[in-house]
DNA sequence: GCGACAG
DNA sequence: ATCTTGTCGC
């Protein structure tokens, strides 16, 4: 599908903290998006292995999370882990596994930040302006912001607060399990973003889509 | 200066 | 993220 180039890549750290605070003026956070309506999703993921990272994009179709789309892309790791930057170390590999897509999701979820980030432009949000599609961060710890304890009960979820703004919802999908940190990526909703990411966790603490992007990047089962 | 810190 | 076996609990 039709990626934007809003930047150059091959940037330091300090350009990248410029670029983030440029770009978050760009994002809108008021698409309401109804779970039960959605057709197509991505799953996105990058492994990191002996310097070369490796994306994952898997679509799948709605209800039952069939397959019906695979793009992986590998390249050397252009960029250290900076907590803050992470975006910077896995884009350029996802933009050549999002350029080779040929269905067009109608949601992308992110393993990582979406605007609950310092900056508020977490990689979700980020990869959000540049496929100018709607994406969903869905990080599995956290990166800033505060919040209240969460009921032990699937489907429960409190407000993730950061310097006195609700940047997204700290959401438990499977009972007695650590909860998931989600917020909205770009045209979505806090609401919308929690809701998704419970209906796409019907039965394991990860979104189904993404689990398919972690093992296809290379995690313990399959994948190459 | 000290503590925090997605993947 | 990655390095790694067995083990406790639903």
């Amino acid at each position: 599908m039709d990626i934007r180039h809003l930047h150059d890549w091959n940037v330091t750290p300090r350009e990248a903290v410029a670029i983030q605070k440029r770009l978050r003026a760009d994002i809108r956070a008021d698409g309401v998006i109804d779970p039960d309506r959605l057709s197509l999703v991505a799953g996105v993921d990058v492994s990191v292995k002996n310097g070369v990272s490796r994306a994952a994009v898997v679509v799948c179709r709605l209800p039952d999370f069939s397959v019906v789309e695979t793009q992986i892309a590998s390249r050397p790791t252009p960029f250290p882990y900076v907590p803050g930057l992470l975006t910077f170390r896995e884009g350029p590999v996802l933009e050549e596994a999002f350029r080779a897509l040929r269905h067009e999701p109608d949601v992308f979820l992110v393993d990582g930040a979406g605007i609950a980030h310092p900056r508020r432009l977490g990689v979700a949000a980020h990869l959000g302006l540049i496929l100018d599609r709607p994406t969903i961060g869905c990080a599995k710890t956290r990166l800033c912001g505060d919040h209240d304890p969460v009921p032990e009960e699937r489907g429960a979820g409190v407000p993730l607060v950061d310097r006195g703004e609700v940047v997204g919802t700290v959401l438990r999908t499977r009972t007695r399990v650590a909860p998931l940190f989600i917020s909205p990526g770009h045209r979505c909703t806090i609401e919308s973003a929690a809701a998704i990411v419970l209906a796409m966790a019907p039965r394991y603490r990860l979104p189904e889509p993404i689990r398919l992007a972690h093992t296809t990047a290379g995690r313990d089962p399959g994948g190459q």
